[in-house]
DNA sequence: TACCTCCATTGTGTATACATCTTTTCCTGC
DNA sequence: GCAGGAAAAGATGTATACACAATGGAGGTA
């Protein structure tokens, strides 16, 4: 095929249409449930239906969309159990890769990564709430996550997790700004961060079984998060993705 | 497209594809890190190429298969590591299972399947080692981890699960008959069957961190029979599949 | 013999064509 | 007004064509 210069540089069809789909799907412009005609999407992004139906296709192994028996696929509709059931599962991964990485024990290196990391965290938090910088906890949040999830240095345990964040909910940062409106919001950060040191330490001093349930319970931060967006409209309101969970 | 009446009936050339590819995979045809040609695969299996490579692009995600950076697949190789990190994910996966089913309660359809399941085992492990229905208790064991599987109501780990186990290798029955030839064959069977009782009773008397580790440590008698598998060429010769595995 | 270059072969990524199957719409009969 | 069914509209699954990229090997040079 000729290289069509009229889009992003750098990219093939299939990554335009996977992330194009995703965008698509995340921000809410489709109904829950409804088919995902290919001809329509392939105009919309201006590609053929072959990379879109290849990302259809990957997305339904993310579990972003489903496969309609009759052929085809369709917006997933997502229950909150479902979502509960990911953050938790996000924590017994987790759990496992800190006990994993306690009892296999930690290099130098990645043990610096997250005393740097933990320091800087530290830094933020200590302006008072309203001046925090979000983007910048977000980003450090991330990599704390990346972190643990790369310290057990088992291919198999990241790829699960990789997966299982791919949904933009379960994901460590998916509602994090949710907390932005509550009234203890610096204190459930600075609760965040002294999880994070525990889990560090644990990891540290080759106590898998503490890291493991200092991990779940950090996940468990995620679940009062999307239960307040639920609760909520006006944050809910916020979040497009959640167009998507239904009950 | 016309129906081609050359195959197998009443199914769709993608599954074909699927299957047939799967199947020249695990029976060791192609040498691991090998690029999968599409063409050639094409040719083999009797179908066109687009079938072919939505095969291969989904092996990819259930790990079966590598994608090259300049494009296309390869035969993943697989380290030893890999598999027993993904045997112990089984465990902490069906561990998790159990737990929630314990915590959240079974049904009592569910906890009559478990019961007449474990006497059907009971049954078959009464008769002495060399007389042992093989078939039959590699069906009940397929069983049984089904059943916490499903245990605990959950389809997201149920679909985790199902995943973890596409690779032959993780899965429960994968190297089940590996014990076969083992001195402590019969006694290993009765011991694992010991376990699922356990499991069982965890689940119903609501134990659920009794319940998880039991689970947990299930699993592990498969890392076991890897390791005797890999050990012993003869062994080794009979798992086409364990080509694949290397150091 | 070892190595580099160039060319031929092969392979991938994408677009498109087309047959079949679904779904929707609209019309007719009750 | 509603149900049922036929026809049309649209969608999917698959095959195929083709441009670009990569890979491998032959041949020539040091």
């Amino acid at each position: 095929m000729m290289e069509s210069e009229s889009q992003e540089r750098g990219q093939s069809q299939s990554e335009r249409a996977l992330s194009g789909i995703r965008e698509l799907l995340f921000s809410g412009v489709f109904e829950p449930g409804a088919r995902l005609s290919e001809p329509a999407i392939a105009e919309r992004l201006q590609l053929s239906r072959t990379p879109v139906r290849a990302a259809l296709a990957r997305l339904e192994q993310e579990g972003a969309v489903d496969a309609i028996p009759s052929g085809g696929f369709a917006v997933r509709k997502f229950a909150t159990d479902d979502i509960l059931d990911a953050i938790e599962l996000r924590g017994v991964l987790e759990g496992t890769a800190a006990r994993l990485a306690a009892e296999r024990g930690i290099s130098p290196a990645q043990s610096m990564s997250f005393r740097t990391l933990l320091s800087e965290i530290d830094a933020l938090l200590q302006v008072p709430g309203e001046d925090l910088d979000h983007e910048a906890y977000t980003a450090c949040n991330a990599v704390f996550h990346e972190l643990v999830k790369e310290s057990c240095g088992s291919s198999v345990i990241a790829r699960e997790l990789d997966r299982l964040t791919a949904l933009p909910f379960a994901s460590p940062n998916a509602l994090l700004m949710v907390q932005r409106d509550l009234p203890e919001f610096h204190g459930s950060l600075v609760l965040a961060q002294s999880q994070h040191r525990a889990i560090v330490e644990a990891i540290e001093l080759r106590e898998g079984s503490r890291a493991e349930a200092l991990a779940r319970e950090h996940a468990r931060l995620a679940r009062r998060n999307l239960e307040v967006a639920m609760n909520d409209d006006r944050i809910k309101a916020r979040y497009p993705a959640l167009t998507l969970v239904t009950a």
